[in-house]
DNA sequence: TGTACATCAGTGAACGCGCGTTCACTGATGTAC
DNA sequence: TGTACATCAGTGAACGCGCGTTCACTGATGTAC
């Protein structure tokens, strides 16, 4: 691969971290194509270069996001295995930091609704990386002892996801972080005495 | 009250129906003061003599449409209680006739992501409704014999909220049904044993 | 090795469009005498 | 009861603005001989 190549190659990965962030920060109407470029140090013109559309764009960064917030959370549990690496995860996930800086988190609370809204194309790699996370909790829900450990991974990710974008809405009432610690505790108990 | 107040205090109320519906099927940015006045059968510039700015509008509409959507799931539960009564919602709240009708439901799930980022006015009124909502499960909790119910119930409020608007971004995928499902059981299991 | 031409990432201005909000206006309703 | 004036909900066009996308152009890199 020529100089060229690469330098094109490094350019789209400055267009991915700048759209991660905005997407985390602002939602997909207020990511811009403008604003994404600007963050990424160039001029809206050379977008279409490396993205057929802005709704490529959001597939492949909605992909990239997640996939990136779910090795920082898995990084969070460490060593742990079963149940105390669930609660790990869902104490990182549900906590005043994660709703307090969304830049650095997962990017699902901030575009969760407007997905919906979306083309196929994001909504299959929004399935897809569920699909994964499902897989990768459940695992640790099967090693925990529990029954439907898919069943049970995908309502703790719903818990999660839910729990912490009603947080962030209730920024500035007591509600708010009564909802973390509520979605944390109800996590909690359901693995209870398991080890 | 003159027939000109009674005239203005109906056209506000078809104002907030049709805010009300694009609210629920487009979110915030997706329901334009345009075509909600064109849904309430007038035209833009007669919105300014209702509200101040479309936010306060978002705020009122949040307000309307959440207790509305309350009532609706309250009627479905009839004269159930306790640990039934919320069993009874959650069956509704995550069901395929839900997910699919978002103009009939709850206005959360659609606007759930947008919220956080609106104004003081939008959130408090969040904050006041899911207050009272989560009061309204607590009740039922306690019925139920849990300890902690109204973090319970915020938690069971997270879930359903969380679990409802992931099933709508998944929809097309074998996820969708899954993670209602998976919703549903993981509150059944949570009240098993309980009256 | 040196020269002529081809490629194409990125620039910057422009496109049509829809947004929230403003404003001069109209005409039906309400009030004063 | 009838007439003259005031009010104000709603109209429809316009405002400045930001959106996603297009396009003619540029200049550094790569290729051919």
């Amino acid at each position: 691969m020529g100089a060229k190549a690469e330098r094109k190659e490094r350019s789209r990965e400055r267009i991915l971290a700048s759209a991660g962030t905005l997407l985390r920060e602002k939602g997909i109407s207020g990511a811009s194509v403008a604003e994404v470029m600007e963050g990424a140090g160039m001029t809206v013109g050379g977008f279409y270069a490396h993205f057929p559309s802005k709704a490529s764009l959001v597939a492949e960064t909605l992909r990239d996001a997640l996939r990136g917030s779910r090795a920082t959370l898995a990084a969070s549990a460490g060593e742990r295995r079963g149940a105390e690496w669930v609660k790990a995860v869902a104490r990182a996930y549900l906590s005043r930091q994660h709703r307090d800086n969304p830049r650095d988190g997962c990017p699902l609370p901030a575009t969760l609704s407007e997905v919906a809204r979306e083309d196929a194309e994001v909504r299959e790699a929004l399935a897809e990386e569920i699909g994964e996370a499902a897989t990768e909790v459940a695992m640790r829900l099967e090693e925990a002892g529990l029954d439907d450990s898919r069943d049970e991974a995908l309502a703790v990710l719903s818990t999660m996801v839910g729990g912490l974008a009603l947080a962030r809405a209730l920024k500035g009432s007591a509600l708010s972080d009564r909802v973390l610690l509520a979605c944390r505790r109800h996590i909690e108990r359901r693995l209870a005495g398991r080890e």
